[in-house]
DNA sequence: CTGTTAGCGCATTCAG
DNA sequence: CTGAATGCGCTAACAG
């Protein structure tokens, strides 16, 4: 009467085969869809399944088959861009893998998250995003084939699929410059993934259109919270830019915020423009114009690299996806005059 | 050669006791910490494990102990409120379960994501803000012990925890009459979790303030992007009201977004006021007004409910926690004269 | 303190 | 198609 006391234990093969009247293996085959086992007979093992509310147990089945049939995630929960690639990942099934996630939360580091991924013995582990070192990354790619998203990393044994930051961001500082911009800033990322090669980029793609005099690099991050201080601090020194370019779309929201806070018009006084064309970009006060990461192709190809190197169908190597720009109200020409 | 072809298998029991030179259940003891062991052999033993690269097989000890110590949980990837109550999870360990993530995403319901949790016997679910029918999760309180978080519902073994949002509208909106406003629109979040509570309490609170005829209630939604539909319909049609309540901070923000497009002002012309006090309402272009839902404890509370649950130490019950009024500047005295 | 033994629930032989 | 037997990697008695 207590409501939901379990009736003892969840029921065993066993007693489903008595349950159905037949042997264990035979209750085995149905439940795993395998050959050998009459219409007529599935029939009855599965309806002693659900009247006797049978479930297998993962954990014996998964030992026995000595594979476990996981692929692991490591991702930071809070990250919206991380969000988008788990959708993709759980999208695109039906490689015969089931999904794991741990989560990455402040406190608990890549290490702490993997480990019980390690320990339910998933067969490969996709990593999202994480700015480990070189030489961690390679011992964890020694007890598990190790897909890293969204981050570029040569070591041997790791596999990795990113976007073209150097490409993206060249993408949008060109965009800028070709809207007749000079004064451009650029909101850095700090230590998180892809902000180095941005960060280059932007300065070398400046360079190579004699602007380098005009670049200006100011320490930003990757949230609303810090695209909001940085641009506060942009506004109290120095010449104000026609243009700012942010490591992400969510900096990039901060960057807006803080422009229309001073009474700025954007594009019309600033433009603005970000990168990932993460969801909040479609509405954002300004909608942005950003470089466009496509996170369901991400997601499907580290999916499938994972997989393939579970099974050992190929060798670590490095998918590099091409990002575009997808232009929508937050940039424009520069203001004239002055 | 290959890089990180993994050396065979992992290394087990028996090849560590082997390595550390010892019987295998020397092993176990040292490995889980258990009594029995002298400290020279706990060393011998943990070097051996660190030599060769040893980690326990979780699904062979849970099946051996017979509990499996995951708590499974269940949630929207997408839904930056359910990830601050992931991380509130998180951070309330201490209870010797370990977390194992399910993930709700678009064409992966509550069913489809707890059966993976429940085949790998999590000895409770926790189940974040979903709308299963009550049938329905009586069924899955059936098969474990369920923790709903984030929604009223009155079914006998289902475990609950949630906000006051009767109690927590009705602060929202007397704040707001208290500002002065009459002329007050609530928009509604449709089906998802919570809506129902403080939609009627929207309306109780306007008509205990002989305000009736002034609430006006408009079909939303929990997104930015639905705030913004809305919000555009409301302008539209009608007489514009001096305040706009919102189902949740993210459809807040949308309104935030929607009104400032159309040149008002906020709050000097219209105020506006969120729901839950998400990370967003800080950094919104006007710095939110809000009920706060306080994840950390939530999450605290529904591990705890989940653990005792799990250890059959209680039974299923409702806890519902106080939510409080967070003022910023997104709600301001109803405009004079007009 | 240490070693031996018997399963946990299931998949997979193999001989009927 | 069936039933019995074996063992995946580990823990938990129990005996030395």
């Amino acid at each position: 009467m207590a409501g939901s006391r379990r009736s003892r234990q969840s029921p065993t093969l066993v007693e489903l085969a008595e349950a159905a009247g037949c042997s264990t293996s035979l209750a085995s085959i149905v439940m795993r869809g395998a050959p050998g086992a009459s219409d007529a007979t599935r029939k009855r093992v599965m309806d002693a399944a659900e009247r006797i509310g049978y479930r297998p147990d993962e954990r014996a089945r998964s030992l026995r088959r000595n594979n476990s049939g996981l692929i692991g995630v490591a991702y930071h929960v809070a990250e919206p861009f991380h969000a988008d690639l788990v959708e993709g990942l759980y999208g695109a099934e039906g490689d015969g893998f089931d999904l794991v996630l741990g989560a990455m939360v402040p406190g608990r580091d890549v290490e702490k998250t993997i480990e019980p991924l390690l320990r339910q013995r998933c067969e490969a582990i996709i990593l999202i995003g994480s700015m480990l070192p070189v030489a961690r990354l390679r011992r964890i790619s020694e007890e598990s084939p190790l897909v890293l998203v969204a981050r570029q990393v040569r070591a041997t044994g790791v596999d990795v699929v990113r976007t073209d930051d150097r490409g993206g961001q060249r993408l949008a500082t060109e965009h800028l410059i070709g809207l007749g911009h000079r004064a451009i800033a650029y909101l850095d990322g700090g230590q998180h993934p892809g902000a180095a090669a941005r960060r280059r980029s932007f300065r070398d793609t400046m360079a190579a259109h004699g602007l380098s005099d005009h670049a200006r690099v100011v320490s930003g991050g990757n949230t609303e919270e810090e695209g909001i201080r940085a641009t506060r601090r942009l506004l109290e020194e120095g010449e104000r830019p026609t243009a700012i370019a942010a490591f992400n779309d969510r900096a990039a929201t901060g960057v807006l915020t803080m422009l229309i806070r001073a009474g700025l018009r954007v594009p019309e006084d600033v433009s603005v423009i970000g990168f990932d064309d993460a969801r909040i970009a479609r509405t954002a006060l300004t909608p942005l114009t950003t470089i466009r990461q496509d996170t369901t192709l991400m997601a499907k190809v580290a999916r499938e690299r994972a997989a393939g190197l579970a099974h050992q169908r190929f060798v670590a190597g490095e998918q590099v996806l091409v990002p575009e720009l997808t232009e929508r109200e937050s940039t424009g020409p520069a203001p004239t005059g002055r």
